[in-house]
DNA sequence: TGCCGTGATCTGTGATCACAGTTAGACTTG
DNA sequence: CAAGTCTAACTGTGATCACAGATCACGGCA
């Protein structure tokens, strides 16, 4: 088909449904902490609060249910879930085993793209840890971009899309507390461990990307649990 | 609550909503293989073939859909995602590594009662190999149960549901296969991997029950890529 | 013969309504 | 004052309707 010189210009325009913005927002609330363990989500006052019918809520949430970032309890009021200490330990396990095989998979097939995406990045979170008064809501999301710049270096859509999964339902737990407790971000650990990570991936050492990751989450799954807020 | 004796042998009914049960036969079908890849599903037709309306379908279909074992295409029309040889070898890349990993930790934390089910799951599908004639739907079933016996004895329910999701996009394109060809059942590769990965998780070698699986796994992808069913 | 408009019939999406079940609070009753 | 009861306002679930967009076959025109 030979179109008119004006229209190769046009690229198709992206039609969204309303439901799957009404998951992105929802997904995002839930990744950056803003939505705490237990508090309970009415699809009715959600939809006022998007300015959409509920249908579109629904969708969103029927999916998060599914990944088991909401859950409906037997009540039939949609809440996010509260997880035992126990519960928090096997999902860290998960993560150190996934995040690391990916962060040792970035260490081998990173492209240049991803190399320079990883070290604006961990550059952004450390520029940000060092002020005096760091902003806290904003560092979290700085370490998320930083982690999955390392994930997307793995090459591998489905691995990063799991690794999504778990984000969401760790979100909650983790982020709440980082983003009013600047403890652990003065602490500098996240910022030494992601410069291990960096470098390691930079010189190809798969072992020690993984060893880095891994030190990253079980130093933040520590923070927490220490805190003491997870039921037994 | 001190409730009359009688009443402490009944157990709370469970109401699955329709929702539920409509995701419930929809993953079967795509995990068993029996909805293949670029096969379309009208919300409707499905609807009326379930005896139900449109909306429980609607929320199991958006949930497959957010696990990515359906798609919904530009033209607003839900199918069986096509996969490409090289999403197929991603797919497989992670399966190898996440299951792998399963099966380590399976070799590591079983219980007897996990060790008594995998048994009698290998001894199954064993039996079945070994017939003249073997149902090879009912074999497509077995090797599931297997694998899953396995990995539950990991003692990680959020590692079962990740993989349980890898297998709903795999299922379309390998058990659609193995269900209507006999020539990988009966080279018997993976009664062979089968019986190594049970040993290994017997005697606690994690490393042997990771190559098990990952050689059973390799086996089975290898045979579809050289059936060469897959777009480039 | 080949091409393009057109209309009927599909598709999923979104809104709205109806309903059963739960919850919390005011009220009554002992 | 305490316990039970009833009502009113929620909850998610399911069904139904309305709609825009896609598809495809038919028919007229060049």
């Amino acid at each position: 088909m030979n179109l008119p010189t004006a229209l190769t210009l046009v690229e198709p325009l992206d039609r969204q449904t309303l439901g799957a913005r009404a998951y992105a927002q929802l997904a995002d609330l839930l990744i950056s902490g803003r939505l705490a363990p237990g508090e309970k989500l009415s699809l009715r006052t959600a939809a006022e609060v998007l300015g959409v019918s509920i249908m579109p809520v629904r969708e969103a949430v029927s999916r998060l249910v599914a990944d088991k970032a909401l859950e409906v309890a037997a009540n039939r009021t949609v809440r996010v879930p509260v997880m035992s200490a126990t519960q928090f330990r096997d999902l860290t396990k998960v993560r150190i085993a996934i995040e690391g095989h990916a962060a040792a998979e970035a260490a081998r097939l990173r492209s240049d793209r991803n190399l320079a995406s990883i070290a604006t990045a961990e550059a952004a979170m450390r520029a940000e840890s060092e002020v005096r008064t760091p902003d806290l809501p904003r560092a979290v999301e700085l370490n998320k971009t930083f982690h999955f710049a390392v994930y997307e270096a793995a090459q591998s859509p489905i691995l990063v899309e799991i690794i999504r999964a778990l984000w969401l339902k760790a979100g909650p737990v983790i982020n709440l507390d980082l983003r009013g407790n600047p403890d652990r971000l003065a602490k500098g650990e996240a910022i030494r461990f992601h410069a291990d990570a960096r470098k390691a991936i930079e010189t190809g050492d798969a072992d020690a990307a993984k060893t880095a990751i891994a030190a990253d989450i079980t130093s933040a799954a520590n923070f927490i649990l220490s805190r003491g807020g997870l039921t037994a």
